[in-house]
Parts: structure tokens; sequence; C-alpha cells
DNA sequence: AAGCAACTTCAAAACATCTTTAAAACGGCT
DNA sequence: AGCCGTTTTAAAGATGTTTTGAAGTTGCTT
């Protein structure tokens, strides 16, 4: 999963993208609302942290920017206590929730998944398909009622095609989602990870690849 | 779908160039204004993504030389966001739609097929004829109700085909859209995967072969 | 009936995806 | 820091599908 970070304090801005990246997302950081607006028009970004009261394109102007450009990952404000009602400005220009300062960052890591995982159409953070069922809070799969041992890779891998089934997802879309911008065209990484997943969850034939187009995850039997 | 692509950045150019390549299309590139122009009279194109700022003819020249050569094709125009003007510009010149830079790949995509279909006379994604139907941004084709299982070119030749429908599309004109400049003339591939689409979709004859002239798909059962 | 255009069939070539293996990178531990 | 087990990546070959080329057949048209 891809996460922008907006703010312009540089020791909050670091610790947010490592403590994010810790937990296994891809991160962009932008310093200001004029690389936010570039960040999250280049990438495919899956939600964003933003920080109202930001040099150049403030806040609330930043948020406003990005929903008016039809992007709609959902994105968490952060303000800083004095300014509660700054909260009411982001909320209104688009945002879908709020922290304010200070705050944990298991909070911080918590409401983003949620978020996340509601724009995907999921109400619960158990997302159960067949036999196979993820909780996305503890990052943890069953199968049959059984534990899975997942690698950090697998599990992200199963989790982007979970909270997109149905849908086809392309190689370069999934790469987009799971790797920092600077990765390698033509490798065939993505395909070794499916067919690790693949034979950790057989007998199932739940991830269909759709040839020339990717892959689909989902228990229907029929094609489309 | 022949799509021509005027880009002077190089980078942008290649990736532009190879995920729509990656999409499907038949993609002509050009360096400058004075390219495009050459590249949009000599090849029958669908479309075109024509950067404004270009150097040699700017892109506004671009679009109204090519509009003054009555080539009708939509046109797509690319502008940086610093000079949000140009669109207006742009899109006086003759062109159909526009975007800001940075954008997304998909978002391309997705525009591009929707004024392909336009210039074509379909307001929307789906094309229906008989009990074949064919949806264009999903890529995928149903008879009777059923999915059916098309192979990628396959798929192109009946989108074209669909596209065009009760016109007569001659082979020569197959193959000027559906592949790179470079193609054995006397080939008879269109013949086989026409015989093979004709089969996929029998009993229903949809596609009419005009003998000496080329094919022409459609209902209707009266000849020309 | 001859000549040509279109159709059919089949196998070769090209291509995308899958599998396997081993090397490289990483993380935890002393 | 150096070692060890694990995870991730790279590379190469196997497999299966799609596309192409080629040869022969059918069937219009004159």
């Amino acid at each position: 999963m891809r996460i922008l970070v907006v703010e312009d304090e540089a020791n909050l801005r670091e610790q947010l993208a490592s403590h994010l990246r810790g937990e296994g997302y891809v991160v962009d950081v932008a310093v200001d609302g004029e690389e936010g607006l570039y960040y999250g028009s280049e990438y495919p970004v899956d939600a964003a942290v933003i920080d109202l009261g930001l040099p150049k394109i403030d806040g609330v102007d930043l948020i406003k920017s990005l929903r008016a450009a039809k992007h709609d990952f959902p994105i968490l404000v952060l303000t800083a206590r004095s300014h509660w009602q700054d909260k009411v400005g982001g909320l209104d220009a688009g945002a879908d929730d709020y922290l304010t300062k200070p705050f944990q960052m298991e909070e911080l890591v918590a409401r983003l998944n949620a978020l996340i995982r509601r724009s995907a159409g999921h109400a619960t953070p158990v997302i159960v398909c067949a036999e196979l069922s993820l909780d996305i809070s503890r990052k943890a799969a069953t199968l049959h009622g059984n534990p899975m041992e997942l690698t950090a890779f697998e599990y992200k891998v199963l989790e982007y095609l979970m909270l997109n089934q149905e849908r086809i997802v392309s190689k370069t879309e999934l790469t987009e989602h799971l790797y920092e911008q600077d990765f390698d065209r033509d490798s065939n990484v993505l395909e070794v990870f499916i067919g690790r997943l693949r034979k950790k969850i057989a007998p199932l034939n739940l991830i269909k690849t759709v040839r020339g187009q990717g892959y689909r995850f989902g228990a229907a039997s029929n094609d489309i």
C-alpha cells in the first residue's frame, strides 16, 4: 500500500515515513502542499496523511485541489491541538479522518488501515473469501481456520489482491502499490510470489491469471 | 488502435509509448511538432496525445495544422500545471480533452479510450449488436450474456469492427490500425482471425465479407 | 473452366507465464 | 561487527498459449 505523507516539519516527517515503512507501507514524502499535489497526481497512492498548516499551498487547499483533480483516496489530516478548529475545515475540504498532534503512531497506523480498508469497500477488518480469511489489523491470514505462515511480502501481495477482489489487477498496478518507484520493469518477482501464494493456499484456486492483463482474485468460477 | 504521441521530453515520451503499447495500442512517437505533423498526416491514427510546449512547431500550432489538413481524430493535450491557461488555447485550436501534468497513466488511458469510442459515435463504453456486447473499458465481450474467451488480438479485431459497424472495413485498414508499420502485405493473418472470431460468435453471422473490398460488421441482413 | 479472393487447417515461431534454483540482501543475535 | 537463518531477488529453463506463416481447399466471377 502506498501512502503519501505531507508534512513540513522535518522531524515528524521522517518519523512518520520511517514508521510507516516499518509497517510495510510504501511511502512518498512531500514537504509542502505543492509537492504533495505533485505526488498525489503522479503516483497511485492508496491514502494520504496531510498536515494542515503547510507552506506554499495550505493543507486545506491541497485537499481541495486533490479532490478537484478527482483523486479519491482517503485522507487523514493532522492538526495541532491548539488549532483544533482546523479539523472542521479539513473535513469540509474532503478529508476522511483527523488526528490532533501529538498522537501515537499506533493510533495513526490503525486509522490509516481502517481508511484504506473502507475505501476498498470493506466495513470490517477481516476479509473472507471461501476458506481463506485475512485480518488486516493483525496482518495475518487463516486458511481453513488455521493460521498461515506468510512472509511480509507474501502478505502484502495477498492483501492487495483481496482488497481488490474480482477485479483484474495488472502486474504494473501491483508493483506501483507495493514497491518504491525504482522497480525493474521486467523482473519476475511478482510471478514468483504469486506462485508461492498459490502453493500456500492450494488447493483453492483463488488467484486466476488473465493472460496479458494481470491477475484476478476471487471465488467466482465464471470468467469475466 | 493507433495512437500518435507527440512529446519532446524523452523520459515521458518513452513512458507513454511503452504504457500505451502495454494497453494494446499501436503507437507512433514524435519528438516535435514537425514530426508530429508528418506522422499525423502519413498514418491513419485513431487518436493523438500532444504535449503543448514543443520545439519547432508549438503544440497549439500543430493541432491547428492537423485540423487544417482535415484530420479529425480526437486529440488529448497535455499541459504543465503552471501553464494551465494553455489548455484553453489547445481546446480552441481543436483539441478534445486535456490533462495537466503530472497525471496517472490509468487516467490517460481511460480518457483516450473514451475519446476513441465517442469519435466512433458511441456514447457508452458498452457496444451491443444483437446478442453480442463489447465492454471497451474492460476489454471483454459477452455472447448471450456469457463472457467470451478472446485472445488479445481477437479482441482488437472485434473491437475495431464493432466500433465501425455497418461500414465496410478493408483488410488494409484493419492492418494499418492494428499493426505497427512493418507488416507483411500478403499475409493472411487477418483471414485467420476473422475465421476464429466467426467460429466463436457462431451461429450469429455478424461479420460479412464483401468480396474484393473487406468486411462489414453488423446485424443488418440486407446487402449494400 | 480458369483465375482469383477468401477460407481452413496445421505446425512453427514468438511470447507470456510459471517453476526452480541459487545468489544477494536483510534481520536478529551474540 | 560478524555470523546464521530467513526472505527477497535474479536468472534460466520449462510449459503452455497466442500469433504467424504456409499450403491446400473452397467457392465466386467472368
